[in-house]
DNA sequence: CATGAATGAGTCTTCATTCAT
DNA sequence: GATGAATGAAGACTCATTCAT
């Protein structure tokens, strides 16, 4: 098994570009100068730009989901699960800032194009936050929840890379603790 | 022919489509087909595309930065200024949609290029979750404030507009309350 | 008589512009912005700017022309009139020198519609060596002779432009003894 | 599909179609459909229109001064050297017509640029008269020697352009001496 | 006579994609 | 699999010209 075969190449170079510079503003060249090849030889591994784009998003989106869902459905306690789920959402932002900027980025782009590419990360959110409420863990409406649940970790996300929060030890927890009072 | 108002009747399209569909994927004419007028009507407005872009961002950048500074340093206890910039966040998302997901979307694509443009909407929540820290109402770091303040403002907005949230009666009032419990 | 109506005044700084930045790349707004109004009102005295183009090279290709004739069929001996032919040649360029580059610039860019534009300034220089031949002061062939006339006073101001050569006092007497020693 | 040379026919059409019509009188198309491609391949040689144009101007410039110097400095007597110039120059501009007139309308275009471009034909120039004066076989000022010879030079060629004059056995020949009479 | 917004036909340049080698 | 020249369809921008005021 090629672990970095070419098109994983264009595809991590895609992805780092991309959430760099944005989708438009990326030029097949550009990719192709970054992995090292020329243009035609992109087009051996995908047949068109769109290919990339839809790609990257459909194989982090389920990265993020599969990882997001594992946390939610994991052994323990509720309140154990729910900083399980923080800490999921949070290092794969740390660990894969590209990914998830892209991710955004998609969204803003692409609303309409989102909802084929299901389950989506909220979907593993819904989940855990859903039965919270069931077992009254959670005192708030859904949407509520799940707005302040996703927004503040992605705000967390995004200052961290600005550099206005520097991701220190106890973050999670500390953030787990903002998340219950706030919802219960 | 004199028509009135063009050089407004560009920027409110340009927004619109900005907004919808990025920057890059809208082309002048497809603001010029919105407006009304041709191509080269737009060149007498302004100098370049780019122009239309700055201007957007700095206009509504400025324009919610004074909304929110207003609200922050209004009359009356804390927790009424608290309120009010919350409503005053949420009402400039409700009101001006496509400039508030404009903002955003400028930020993922141009992050280096945001310093130019100071004041910041943020710089007032900061104003506010600062004295608040000061006044002993909130007890988290200010980073995580700032981070679970905007990030779950945002998100509301954000899910009201793909209709999995809608705003209500009370809504204002309840996510106060939320974001008051958590920060303190 | 307006000494300087708008009329005059577009010619005059068409004539400028065209002569330093060439004509294509000269607008129609550039002229307007030199001569103080807009590009509009230049259309109430040229119908298209290839009317001022065509004007400008008329006009002066007359005034050299005649300045030269003059010259040529004054009163005096032959080597006196050549002086004097010497002078007018150079004393127009000298007085009109955006015109004289002008004259040159439309030669090149449009060397097949010159000949629309007779009688052409050379037709006296020639008037005035065909008669120095006749009457044995000249006796190289006429082209030679044409040649040397033409390229030696042209050079001799356009070497004044860049400042390699300062038009002193005497100029024209030496200038003048070049030439008849050369072509006698 | 590999062609060979596209390069070089690049630079080849340029310079007919821009000594024919002017610079910008000419189109990338006008280019390109006279090399026998479409647009946009002129991009893979050449990254700007303003890049072909330097680039003539350079290498014809370089092509000429080495010409021309190769001949002032070669072995033989003076009036032997000042001939093979006048030989130099005029082959140059015989063999080179399109070139020439390029370098000439260059200068009238971008006389500012002209500068950057050092050495230029005219310093090999300068340098034979230099010598001429230094040695007594010239004894007019050196700018009115330089005014001469690449004036009348320039002119016999110019006016064999417009058929006025028919370039015969014997024309160096009677050019040098014309000149040398001039210039002693 | 003058203004200046608007038109519309280009012009330069970019770039995803194709294809001969 | 890879190369890189070429294509062709845009895209941003320019500018001579028109025209309502």
């Amino acid at each position: 098994m090629k672990r970095h075969g070419t098109k994983e190449r264009i595809l991590e170079a895609s992805l780092r570009l991309f959430s760099e510079k944005g989708i438009r503003e990326t030029t097949i060249k550009d990719i192709a100068k970054e992995v090292g090849i020329t243009e035609g030889a992109i087009y051996r591994h995908f047949a068109t730009k769109e290919d990339i784009v839809k790609e990257l998003f459909k194989s982090y989106s389920e990265k993020f989901y599969n990882k997001l869902t594992q946390a939610v459905r994991s052994k323990g306690s509720y309140t154990d699960r729910f900083l399980k789920t923080v800490e999921a959402f949070l290092s794969f932002c740390f660990e894969n800032p590209s990914a998830f900027k892209y991710l955004n980025l998609f969204h803003y782009l692409r609303a309409r194009n989102v909802k084929e590419f299901s389950p989506l990360p909220k979907d593993a959110v819904v989940e855990l936050l859903e039965e919270g409420i069931k077992e009254g863990f959670i005192k708030v409406r859904l949407e509520y929840a799940l707005a302040m649940f996703v927004g503040t970790l992605e705000r967390v996300f995004l200052l961290s890379e600005t550099g206005l929060l520097k991701p220190e030890e106890g973050l999670y927890e500390e953030i787990r603790l903002m998340l219950l009072k706030a919802l219960s």
